[in-house]
DNA sequence: AAGACGGGGAC
DNA sequence: GTCCCAGTCTT
């Protein structure tokens, strides 16, 4: 049909124009090759292309760039990352959020080092079987690690291809069409190449808000452009409010330390190191009763909390408790938790409780 | 199909 | 404040 051989060729010229953008535009990244680097037939480092793709899962470029040095330096590859103990692994991504990604970042690196020879597989579809590794993280490692023709859908390709062909049916009903779209613009070689381009695009000029359409490399193939409605699309669904909740953490100091508990592995920053809370993370309000009784002091200071489905204002109650000389066992709890002596120190825990020992440590200072 | 699941950066 | 982001897993 003459529709499709239009489609066709049109696409060919897009594909092109954004491989040529690519080329000269390509953000260098430390677990990226350059395009010239892939012309001399150099391929990245696997592990490096896995631990950033799921680094990278909701997560900026700017974010992630520390923390996959750290990661890097300390874990090389799989099977050093494999041979960790847990808690450093967790600890290491306290910070980055969404930690279900470290738990199963564990789990695939120890599938990989048990299963596969600590080598990472090469196809999507095994790929997809692994801990953390959903379809567009399958369809990106195997393009970009192994040079496999993928057709690799992100929240920028979304975008892009939202404006390209002014789909103006909102996400996620529209998901099939675009998936469509970009499985007929895919070269057969580089879709990996392919892909990172239009994530460039979408990071320096299809930006989701004032896209700079004056200088985007697609302009003249840009249907939203064309009917000036690209800074409205895609179109989204309606978010949902986000309700309000409140609740206390609790520190017991003794000498310069402070008594954490490791959060169950499941739920809400799990298997995280925690400070010990009143029920609010157990979706509602926390009952603001102490786990051991004692002379709770409420510290003035509250500190606020934003999470994906809720917010978060917690008090602080702090009980000194003295430490019998070398004593280091376990504290257990009125609720039959243990709880581990650490040091007062914000590192290796998720954001809100760095929060929390930060107003904890002004308090003693003061 | 919808909800759970963090945090930071841009405006 | 709002919106967004190289998503995945569970229900």
């Amino acid at each position: 049909m003459v529709r499709v051989q239009h489609q066709n060729e049109n696409n060919v010229h897009i594909c092109n124009a954004l491989l040529s953008y690519y080329r000269k535009h390509a953000r260098i990244l430390p677990w990226r090759i350059t395009p010239q680097q892939r012309d001399m037939g150099e391929m990245p480092n696997p592990y490096h292309v896995w631990l950033s793709e799921i680094m990278l899962q909701q997560t900026t470029v700017a974010t992630v760039l520390p923390r996959f040095a750290a990661f890097i330096q300390r874990w090389p590859d799989f099977n050093a990352l494999a041979g960790a103990q847990d808690e450093e692994v967790m600890a290491e991504w306290a910070g980055l959020g969404y930690y279900a990604r470290a738990r199963n970042l564990i789990k695939c690196a120890k599938t990989i080092a048990e299963n596969f020879d600590g080598q990472l597989p090469q196809s999507a579809e095994i790929l997809l079987t692994l801990p953390g590794i959903g379809p567009y993280s399958a369809a990106a490692i195997s393009a970009i690690s192994f040079g496999h023709r993928q057709v690799i859908v992100d929240a920028n390709v979304e975008r892009v291809m939202s404006r390209l062909c002014a789909i103006e049916t909102a996400l996620p009903v529209s998901k099939p069409l675009i998936k469509a779209a970009t499985e007929g613009m895919t070269p057969n070689d580089n879709s990996g190449d392919f892909a990172q381009a239009i994530m460039d695009l979408g990071t320096a000029i299809c930006t989701a808000k004032s896209p700079k359409c004056n200088i985007c490399p697609l302009e003249k193939y840009c249907e939203a452009r064309a009917k000036n409605i690209a800074e409205k699309l895609p179109v989204k669904a309606a978010k949902k409010h986000k309700p309000q909740r409140k609740g206390r953490v609790f520190a017991i100091i003794c000498d310069g330390h402070i008594w954490l508990e490791k959060r169950a592995e499941k739920g809400m920053l799990g298997g995280m190191m925690a400070l010990p809370d009143d029920g609010w993370s157990k979706a509602a309000d926390g009952d603001g009763v102490a786990p051991k009784q004692g002379d709770w002091q409420i510290l003035n200071k509250q500190v606020r909390h934003v999470f994906t489905h809720f917010t978060l204002n917690i008090d602080i109650a702090i009980l000194h408790l003295p430490l019998r000389q070398g004593d280091v066992r376990p504290l257990i709890t009125d609720k039959g938790n243990w709880w581990q002596l650490k040091t007062l120190d914000k590192a290796g825990l998720p954001t809100l409780f760095s929060k929390a020992v930060e107003e904890i440590r002004r308090h003693l200072s003061s």
